[in-house]
RNA sequence: GCCCCCAUAGUUUAAUGGAUAAAACGUAAGAUUGCGGAUCUUAAAAGUGCAGGUUCGAUUCCUGCUGGGGGCACCA
């Protein structure tokens, strides 16, 4: 029985008892603000609307309508008004003997949260430039796009993970000119440096040059154009410092955990949109104008007007993604298809799903952009053309530092290996759940000094719970847990909430994906990890009477698996002491 | 100039239009002869930028204003 098919029961019968209640009407059950009041609430607004009586006489009505039949029902022991609510509380120690053994048995299999079942999904995040390494802002896109792959799948959808990689353009051509003429055929190798810090070096200097010299503009417009004329010395130099900065990048990539199914390069695929806008042109959807360039009026959407091809034909950004929107639905017939892209580009976004929208691609429905704000640092938004940012690599290194302090202070004694090998861990945890607790829209000041904490609201906080409950368990012998458990022992008040917070996680899972949104996830796992340790510390679990302890013992093991399944989804590991 | 987003304790953030606005950091005091103190307890601390409106009910929706961010390329 689980709280989908309770909260079913609950409205088949409360609609029994209310017939006079619309067919269509769906019923809300919530988990109540405070445990005393129940283990599941019914708001009665919307009832009250619906049948033209107050609320608090309809949960009055339903409270005695429906005490006389919850033994109809399994688990409910009794509904009670309070005010223009009704609140229904559960049967205990079946219900707690429910909910543990959906978590310690079900594990990954949750019938409950399959609910994207057939649903093929495809994420698009990440998107790296290969004229600079990545920075924080990349870090928040890969670590959202990358929670979201997981949420997706854990709700048994089929996901496809593509990356699209930016290795094109004006802005390649500045860092390769700077390297043609000061690069001395210096290599990352013989620097000794990481490929995309190597190549973003000369994206810098480049803009630093241009200062004095305005005339570099020019030649890298020039050299722009022998690119597109396949001149091969140019696109030798181009696949070089390409392969550098991409092999930066996976290391990056390795580093926190990501990885992709499918790689797109925008060299590839630049003027696939091309064909597209002629046939559109053709229908007249949209128009040449005076000077040969194509446009498309779109001022009655509020959207302005924009060029489609420049006047000479080539293809402009937003060429390449009509194109690319049609490739992947080829290749690819998703049911939904998500851009994990910064909100820069919301103007973008709409302007190109309009466009879709316009050109008659029915499919236009099944995209969505998911928009993150930017991060911040102290002193303002990063520039990567001025070198000033929080590059990825370094916070980590940093980060990783300050993590084998906090290690070594507890344990001096512990191996250097066994030092790095949680320091990394626990730096990936802080690092996660730092970018992933905000919600997406929210911009996020990120000051390294302050930002970055091993205790409080963290990832390291959820992981030390964790730890703390594995410490409980090795100590006991397993068959102490197989036995068929009394949970009417189980009746304080934190033993009842942290089965609440159990019982509610898949809501929570489902919350988080149909809303693109993983901070509530994060933040639920706060929630979880702050009850365990409040418990923990007011109750005792291996000093308990024994029967006590045996259903301590399954709660808390509940408890362990819940986080570490939820630290998972947000990519961060669980380890076993620190 | 136009468009989009944001504004909540000292700070950083929570809160499907619903029950007493919730946490963390910081501050002050306290808890280790208790399963790990990267923990816990207690206290002080906001009535949600300002002015209106809709609603039985607004942090949440609408209008205006103020302040901050982003965008408005034939750059990607």
């Amino acid at each position: 029985m689980t709280g989908e098919k309770i909260k079913k029961n609950l409205t088949n019968l409360v609609k029994k008892v209310l017939p006079e209640l619309p067919v269509n009407s769906v019923l809300e059950w919530l988990p109540p603000p405070q445990s005393e009041m129940g283990d599941l609430c019914l708001p009665c607004f919307k009832l009250g609307q619906e049948l033209k009586q107050s609320p608090e006489k309809i949960a009055l009505k339903l409270e005695k309508l429906l005490s006389s039949k919850i033994s109809l029902i399994d688990l409910v022991d009794q509904v009670k008004s309070q005010g223009p609510y009704l609140n229904v509380f559960l049967n205990k120690p079946v219900w707690m003997e429910i909910v543990f053994q959906e978590i310690l048995k079900n594990k990954k299999e949750w019938k409950e949260i399959s609910f994207n079942k057939q649903k093929k999904v495809l994420i698009e995040y990440s998107a790296p430039n290969t004229n600079k390494p990545q920075h924080l802002g990349h870090l928040r896109n890969n670590f959202l796009g990358w929670t979201m792959a997981e949420l997706f799948s854990l709700t048994k959808a089929k996901v496809t993970k593509v990356n699209l990689v930016n290795d094109r353009g004006i802005h390649i051509c500045q860092s390769m000119l700077a390297y043609q003429k000061w690069g001395k055929g210096k290599t990352p190798e013989s620097e000794k440096i990481k490929g995309d810090y190597f190549v973003g070096q000369y994206y810098v200097l480049f803009n630093q040059k241009v200062k004095d010299d305005p005339a570099l503009l020019e030649e890298a417009q020039a050299m722009l154009q022998q690119w597109e004329q396949g001149d091969p010395e140019i696109i030798a130099l181009w696949q070089k410092m390409n392969q550098w900065a991409i092999e930066g990048f996976k290391k990056t990539y390795q580093k926190i955990g990501v990885n992709f199914d499918y790689w797109y390069f925008e060299s590839d695929i630049y003027e696939w949109g091309k064909k597209t806008i002629n046939k559109a042109l053709k229908k007249g959807l949209c128009y040449k104008r005076e000077d040969g360039a194509v446009e498309i009026d779109l001022e009655k959407y509020n959207l302005g007007k924009k060029v489609l091809l420049r006047p000479d034909g080539t293809s402009v950004y937003i060429t390449q993604d009509i194109g690319l929107a049609q490739l992947k639905q080829e290749q690819f017939n998703p049911d939904l298809s998500i851009y994990v892209v910064c909100s820069e580009q919301d103007y973008h976004f709409k302007v190109l799903f309009k466009i879709l929208e316009i050109f008659d691609f029915n499919w236009v429905k099944n995209l969505y952009h998911l928009s993150y704000n930017l991060v911040f640092l102290p002193h303002g938004k990063m520039k990567s053309r001025e070198g000033q940012t929080a590059d990825a690599d370094e916070v980590i290194q940093e980060m990783e530092k300050m993590a084998k302090g906090e290690i070594l202070s507890r344990n001096p004694n512990l191996s250097p290996l066994e030092v790095s090998r949680r320091a990394e861990i626990i730096t990936q945890a802080a690092l996660k759940f730092f970018l992933l607790k905000f919600t997406p829209g929210q911009k996020i000041n990120f000051d390294p000094q302050a930002s970055i904490s091993f205790d409080g609201d963290s990832g390291p906080y959820c992981q030390y719970t964790y730890v703390r409950i594995q410490s409980i368990l090795k100590k006991i012998d397993k068959k102490e847990i197989d036995k068929k458990i009394d949970y009417q022992v189980l009746k304080n008040k934190l033993e009842i909430e942290l089965t609440q917070l159990l019982f509610n996680y898949p809501e929570i899972i489902k919350k988080s994906t149909i809303n693109y949104n993983p901070s509530y996830l994060a933040h639920y796992l706060l929630a979880l990890a702050q009850k365990f340790n409040e418990f923990y510390h007011q109750f005792p679990v291996l000093k308990a009477e024994p029967k006590l302890k045996e259903a301590r013992l399954v709660l808390i093991q509940s408890v362990a698996l819940i986080i570490k399944q939820g630290l998972e989804l947000l990519g961060i590991q669980v380890l076993e002491e620190m």
